[in-house]
DNA sequence: ATGCCTTTGTGAACGCGTGCACAAAGATAG
DNA sequence: CTATCTTTGTGCACGCGTTCACAAAGGCAT
C-alpha cells in the first residue's frame, strides 16, 4: 500500500475545482463578518475586495455552487453563508484528534478558532506516559497506546499530527489504520498514505524559505546588473556574516 | 497606497516559476537528509520519491537553476544542497521578528526548526505590558511601543504575525513602516500591503475546512445517488447532532 | 408599464503548471 | 577507442486556473 503510486486523476471533486474549494473558506470568513454587522446583501465586487481576490474569480467560483446571486443587487449574505457552509460540510460536527501535545500541539488545543466552524477537539494524544491524564485546554491527554480505541470511540475522521518529524509517518499509519481519512500534518515530513486519504501539510519552514527567496531577489534588484561571478555578499539585509562553512569543496563537471 | 491594485504582472521571478520556488525547500530537505547519511549522489527518480513529487517535475525544476546534474549518474548531493540554498537565499542570516507572543507565538519562538536554515528569532514583540521583559525561549519579550526601533536595530526584513486577527492589519502596517518587506501571517485576516511587500499566510482553519469538504465528499460517495432534495444528515461521520441554528430563514428567488 | 442602470453569470482567450517521451550526454566496461 | 547503458534536460501537448468582456437578468425610478 502507498508504494510509489502518485497517480490521482481518479475522482474529480464533483465539478468544483480544487482552487475554488480552497477559496470558499475565505469567502465564508468575509461573509461571516458581514453577517455579524447585519449587512443584508453584498456585491461580488465588495465581497471580492474583502476576501482579497478578483471579483470575476469570485463570481466564477460561486457559479460552480449554483446561481445564488440576484442581478443588479448582489448576494444575500445569510443565504450564501449557509450555502458555502453546507458545501464545505460545516453544517455538521467534525471531531478532531491532535497527536503530539508539545509546544505546537498544546497551542492548537488552546486555540479557540477551532470550534468556531464545526471543528471540535475530541482527543489529545501523546506518547509521553508522563503526560497521560494531564489536562491541556481542559481535555485530558491520552496515551498513544489507546490511539485506535480513541479514534473509533469518538468517530474521528480528521487527525492533526504535531509530533516530531521522526514519528510522523508512524503516527500517520496508525491514524489511518484506525479509520482517519484526512490528515493535517505540521511535521516537516512527506507522508505516504493509501489512496482515499487526504493529507494537507502546514510547513512554517517552507513558507519562510519562500519569503527569503523573494527577499533576496528584492535586495538583488537594487544593486542589479552583475549577476553571476561575484560572491553574493553585498546587499545583505542583516549585515551579519556571509556564507560560511556551507560552501562545498566538491564541484562536478 | 495598497488601495485596490491587485495587478502584479510586473517583475516575474527572474525565470524561476513560483511553483518551482515553492518546491525547492522540499528538495532541500530531502537532500539534507541524504547529506547527513553521507550519500554522495542521487538520481532524479530517488530524490523525487523522497520529496514526494514527480521525477520529471523535479528535473524541470532543477533545469531552471541550471544544469547541475551529470547524465548517467545523477546529482551531487552536497553541490545541489549548496546551489538550492544559495538560490533560496539561505546562505545568509535572516533575522526574524515575531509579533504577538501568545500561545502560537510562544510555540514558534520555542521551535528549534527556525534556526536550522538561516532563520534566527531576533525579537519577540507583544502589546501586553505585563509581558515586557519576560523571557520566552531565552529571549526577552519587548513592548510594541519600541517596534520601530527593534526592527531597525536588528535589520529585520521578515516579520511573523501571531496577534489576534483584529490587531493584525495594524501590526502589519507598523512592521512595513519600520522596513519589513516580507510577512508571514498566522492571523485569519486579509492583509493589505503596499507593492513590494510579500505576504504569505498560514491558516489552520482554512486547511481544516478544505479537509472537511473532501471528507464530506468521501462520505457522500458511499451513499451516492440522491443529491439535492433531502437534508444532508445521513452519513455523518461523527453521528452527533446535525446542523442547528445555522439554517437561515431567508430564501431569495 | 417602460426604460434605465446595476450586477450577475459565463463564453472565450490566455498563460501557467504538469507530465510524457525521447534525444543528447556522459559514464563505464571491454 | 568503441559500444552500451543509464540518466539528464527539454520540446511538446494537455488541462487547469485566471481574467476579460459582455449579454442577459432583474431591480428601481418615473
Ligand atoms: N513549534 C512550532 O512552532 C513548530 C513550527 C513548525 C513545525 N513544527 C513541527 O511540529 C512538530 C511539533 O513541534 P513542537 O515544537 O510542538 O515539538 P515538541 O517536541 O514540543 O512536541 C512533540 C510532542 O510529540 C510527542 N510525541 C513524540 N513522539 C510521539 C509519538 N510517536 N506519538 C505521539 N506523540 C509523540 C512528544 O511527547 C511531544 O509532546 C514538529 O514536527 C515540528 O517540526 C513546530
Ligand atoms: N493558537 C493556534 O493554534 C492558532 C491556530 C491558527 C491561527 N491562530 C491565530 O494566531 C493568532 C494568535 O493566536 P494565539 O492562540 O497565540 O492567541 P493569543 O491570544 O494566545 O496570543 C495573542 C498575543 O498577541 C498579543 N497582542 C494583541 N494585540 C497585539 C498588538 N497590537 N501588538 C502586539 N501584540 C499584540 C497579545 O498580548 C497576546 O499575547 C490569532 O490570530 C489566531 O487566530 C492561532
Amino acid at each position: 500500500m502507498a508504494t510509489g503510486r502518485t497517480h490521482r486523476p481518479a475522482t474529480r471533486s464533483r465539478g468544483i475545482p480544487e482552487a475554488t474549494v480552497a477559496r470558499l473558506p475565505l469567502y465564508l470568513r468575509a461573509l461571516t463578518a458581514l453577517s455579524e454587522r447585519s449587512v443584508p446583501t453584498v456585491s461580488s465586487e465588495e465581497l471580492a475586495t474583502a476576501a482579497g481576490v478578483n471579483s470575476a474569480k469570485l463570481r466564477k467560483d460561486f457559479s460552480y455552487l449554483g446561481s445564488y446571486g440576484t442581478r443588479g443587487v448582489g448576494y444575500d449574505v445569510e443565504y450564501l453563508v449557509y450555502q458555502i457552509s453546507r458545501e464545505l460540510g460545516l453544517t455538521q460536527d467534525w471531531p478532531v484528534a491532535i497527536v503530539g501535545i508539545g509546544n505546537l500541539g498544546a497551542a492548537l488545543a488552546n486555540y479557540g478558532g477551532f470550534a468556531s466552524r464545526g471543528f471540535r477537539v475530541a482527543a489529545l494524544i501523546d506518547a509521553d506516559p508522563a503526560m497521560a491524564g494531564t489536562p491541556v485546554a481542559g481535555i485530558a491527554v491520552q496515551h498513544t497506546d489507546d490511539l485506535d480505541r480513541i479514534i473509533s470511540d469518538n468517530g474521528v475522521s480528521i487527525g492533526v499530527i504535531t509530533t516530531p518529524p521522526g514519528a510522523a509517518q508512524q503516527v500517520c499509519d496508525r491514524l489511518v489504520a484506525a479509520g482517519v481519512t484526512s490528515i493535517l500534518n505540521f511535521a516537516p515530513t512527506v507522508l505516504s498514505v493509501p489512496e482515499g486519504v487526504d493529507v494537507r501539510k502546514v510547513d512554517l519552514s517552507i513558507e519562510l524559505q519562500i519569503l527569503a527567496f523573494h527577499e533576496q531577489r528584492k535586495a538583488g534588484e537594487d544593486a542589479a546588473a552583475e549577476d553571476e561571478g561575484a560572491p553574493p555578499m553585498r546587499a545583505t539585509p542583516a549585515g551579519r556574516k556571509g556564507p560560511d562553512g556551507d560552501m562545498p569543496a566538491v564541484m562536478p563537471a
